[in-house]
DNA sequence: GCAAATTACTTTAGATTTAAAGTAATGCGG
DNA sequence: CCGCATTACTTTAAATCTAAAGTAATTTGC
């Protein structure tokens, strides 16, 4: 990728060659941000996926939902989980099925709400994640230790308004 | 999300609070913008999947494919669009059965190469391609219409330096 | 109260995805 | 030229994933 587009204008003075080099700029650039943001993303994720298995044997979305259930020792429902992890409901209930299987969470119906079910980390599941969480996040630290901490600071920031000012339904 | 972890350092004058806040700023950093970078992505793209398949009956990995198709008239190698999609090579003969199977794209023998195939647009997979892509591109445009075209220039700078810097292995 | 709409979750069908094994052609060292 | 590792792609098995339909419980409107 040669990546030019983000040099300053020139020094053409001509008013107008401003404003054409401005536009020439800007061309593309919603896409571009979404394809460049697509392609680091997806580097990442095949990394981490890859490592879990080998280091772990677990999947990444499993891995996944038992980090949205670490933060909450109470459980989270199917619908919540579906919401956080940005994923269908019949796909939290085949992971959740999975990791059932393997004894690393529980489903514990809802006393309020017949149709509903929290899903917990049983003891071996929360151990289980917290050396994988540890070792996870040492993989990131590795994965991102060539990026200045400024230019980190700077995606945070620019990520997190990012992320509220994007025009996308929440809803699935 | 609260998301107080950007703001500049505070005036408390003292060295050692001044040094520690800064420990604190950096805790986690890595994962923060992983995660945040992850949300963003995968919000955009659950986006795009819902409208391709309500506007065009597609699927994203096969609008995937044919964009990468778009930009080499003369098709691109089984193997060369596994590493531009970052996904298996398993994968891409499936999105091409798939793509295949609608006359939206073509195999074509290598004759340098007998293992080797190019797969290639049809005329009417360019035509349909040309169409969606104009759609595509607005789509982006609008989820990303509130972002300050400043933010999008630093992010697509940022992003590169990102891509350039990310210690994770190429090959799948 | 009760029918209808809604909600929470599951099931189903089909597509995508990976990892690993398989097939066939190429290239390399001797 | 021949054996063997490599390469390009396909196949397989199992898991994920979505969209849509299905089930059962709850809520809402009257």
């Amino acid at each position: 990728m040669s990546d030019l587009e983000d040099q300053g204008p020139g020094k053409e003075g001509e008013q107008e060659l401003d404003l054409a080099s401005r536009l020439r700029q800007e061309h593309h650039q919603s896409l571009k941000l979404w394809l460049r943001m697509l392609s680091c993303t997806v580097r990442i994720e095949n990394e981490i996926r890859t490592r879990l298995r080998a280091g772990f044997g677990i999947t990444l979305p499993r891995f996944d939902l038992m980090a949205q259930l670490e933060r909450h020792p109470e459980g989270l429902r199917m619908g919540e989980l579906s919401k956080r992890m940005m994923v269908t409901g019949g796909n939290v209930t085949g992971i959740t099925d999975q990791l059932e299987r393997e004894k690393l969470v529980v489903r514990v119906p809802d006393p309020q709400d017949r149709r509903a079910w929290a899903v917990r980390l049983t003891p071996a599941g929360r151990s289980a994640f917290a050396e994988m969480a540890a070792v996870h996040e040492r993989w990131i630290d590795e994965m991102l230790a060539d990026i200045p901490p400024e230019d980190k600071a700077s995606l945070i920031s620019l990520l997190a308004s990012m992320k509220q000012r994007l025009r996308v339904d929440e809803p699935r």
